[in-house]
RNA sequence: GGCGGGAUACCGAAGCGGUCAAACGGGACUGGCUGUAAACCAGUUGGCUAUGCCUUCGUAGGUUCGAAUCCUACUCCCGCCA
């Protein structure tokens, strides 16, 4: 350590305060009571080399929400320092189905199903990361995993002992509890180290899920004797409920597509308690300068993801929005307007004509739940009918509101 | 291949011949309260031209005055043994 110039250990240190915000873990090459992210960083600096990262990403499901954008979000920290973000699309692997479906085997994938996931889960991705060529270097692993031969895939298995595979919670799990693994799930991890030595990247990030895989790739990377990779962890991001990690199938999640009212409105739900892990893992916002009253953390909390996602006017009109309807419980300006042609005229039908209940019963409960407003007055008559030629702006519940017109 | 267990509403799970549109929990929705779409409290949660009527308990038949509940066949899941 004597031997490194001041200046670059002091940038090292700079870095790593930056790019160590809100993570998990960082595993391997620890030395001298610095992490192995340190290092990678001196050596960088002394090389003048950018670091190379990757990032796998399975375009299993093309829908991402604010969970899958806490790492994104790390590695464009690394690109705003000028390393390099290798994003990697596991189109190969997910031909294959992978593991990580916790007890599930997942189903392969056709190509166009993977090219189509591909393809909107960029979009979706870049509105974290940055697209300057510089730090990007975007890959797919068919370009190595479809060159191995049977003989080649046979003499990297041989790389990896059965006892530390099977060592994987998942499979460990599944074993003890009969549930079936099949030998090509086995391989998966393998595949995806194998990414790692074929890229020759410095770092791999993930999530904590996701650590197991990552080691294989260090694994393989020192059976071969090169400079293997180190591994950042992220934790995986709690939901809008607080408690379980954000997920679809819970319902608990923020969509990157959410329109900006709905995103704004979703993180005003978030439980107080959980607001700061947000900060620290969405956004770059110092956690000691954030407001003091919960509400207003948490409406620059919106704004800072609505401006993101959509942009900085959106996040303003959000907020107002979210203002008048729920704080002063009036209706906001810039309503969605719809003229009726239909011959319709009787409030259960209408109702469920644009869509705010299901059916000509749930409209009748909502009313008298005293949910249905129109132009402000409660409705308690199901019965009750439009005029022709009338415009009144139709409340149910607080979300859902409509200004309509009745030819 | 042999032997057992199971399939119930959005999900989990009771019910095992009538009082079942189906307990209970979760979720969702609405109302109250609140800085909040948080927490908490209360209500709602198959459909309809609605004090009644229609459809629903894996699928198709059958027994019965009457079936989610009994019988038969089929489909799919799961466990144990080989």
């Amino acid at each position: 350590m004597n031997d490194i110039p001041q200046h670059i250990l002091a940038e090292a240190q700079r870095q790593h305060d930056i790019l160590s915000r809100g993570t998990a873990e960082i595993l391997g090459g620890e030395k001298d009571g610095k992490d192995g992210l340190f290092w990678k960083l001196v050596k960088s600096l002394q090389n003048e080399t950018p670091l190379k990262v990757k990032f796998g990403m399975d375009p299993t499901a093309p829908d991402i929400h604010l969970g899958h954008t806490v790492v994104l979000t790390l590695l464009r920290r690394f690109q705003d320092l000028g390393h390099v973000a290798m994003p990697l699309i596991g189109d190969y692997t997910c031909r294959i189905g992978d593991p990580s479906g916790r007890n599930k085997t997942r189903p392969p994938l056709t190509g166009e199903e993977i090219d189509a996931n591909a393809k909107t889960y960029f979009e979706q991705a870049f509105k974290v990361l940055s697209k300057d060529e510089k730090t990007l270097d975007l890959r797919y692993n068919g370009e190595w995993l479809k060159e191995l031969s049977f003989a080649d895939t046979i003499k990297l298995c041989a790389q990896v002992t059965v006892a530390r595979i099977i060592e994987r919670e998942d499979f460990t799990n599944r074993l003890q509890n009969n549930v079936p693994i099949s030998m090509h799930e086995l391989l998966y991890p393998i595949m995806q180290g194998y990414d790692s030595v074929a890229m020759e990247c410095d770092i791999e990030l993930g999530g904590t899920d996701q650590t197991f895989n990552c080691l294989m790739g260090r694994h393989l990377m020192q059976v071969r004797q090169m400079n293997p990779q180190i591994v950042i962890t992220m934790p995986l991001l709690e939901g809008t409920d607080g408690v379980e990690k954000m997920s679809k199938s819970k319902n608990n999640y923020i969509g990157v597509h959410d329109e900006p009212n709905d995103m704004f409105g979703k993180v005003m739900s978030i439980p107080d308690n959980i607001m700061n892990r947000y900060f620290e893992l969405l956004t770059d916002v110092p956690l000691d300068s954030l407001p003091e009253h919960p509400m207003d953390a948490k409406k620059m909390l919106g704004r800072i993801i609505v401006e993101r996602f959509h942009h900085t006017d959106a996040a303003q009109e959000a907020q107002t929005d979210f203002e008048t309807r729920f704080s002063q419980r009036e209706v906001p300006q810039n309503l969605p307007e719809k003229t009726i042609t239909e011959n319709l005229s009787g409030i259960l039908e209408v109702i469920v004509h644009v869509g705010f209940a299901e059916s000509n019963s749930k409209a009748r409960q909502l009313i008298k739940q005293n949910a249905v407003k129109v132009d402000g007055t409660t409705i308690n008559d199901h019965t009750h009918e439009f005029q022709s030629g009338q415009t009144c702006v139709l409340q149910v519940g607080r979300r859902q509101m409509m200004r309509l017109t009745f030819a």
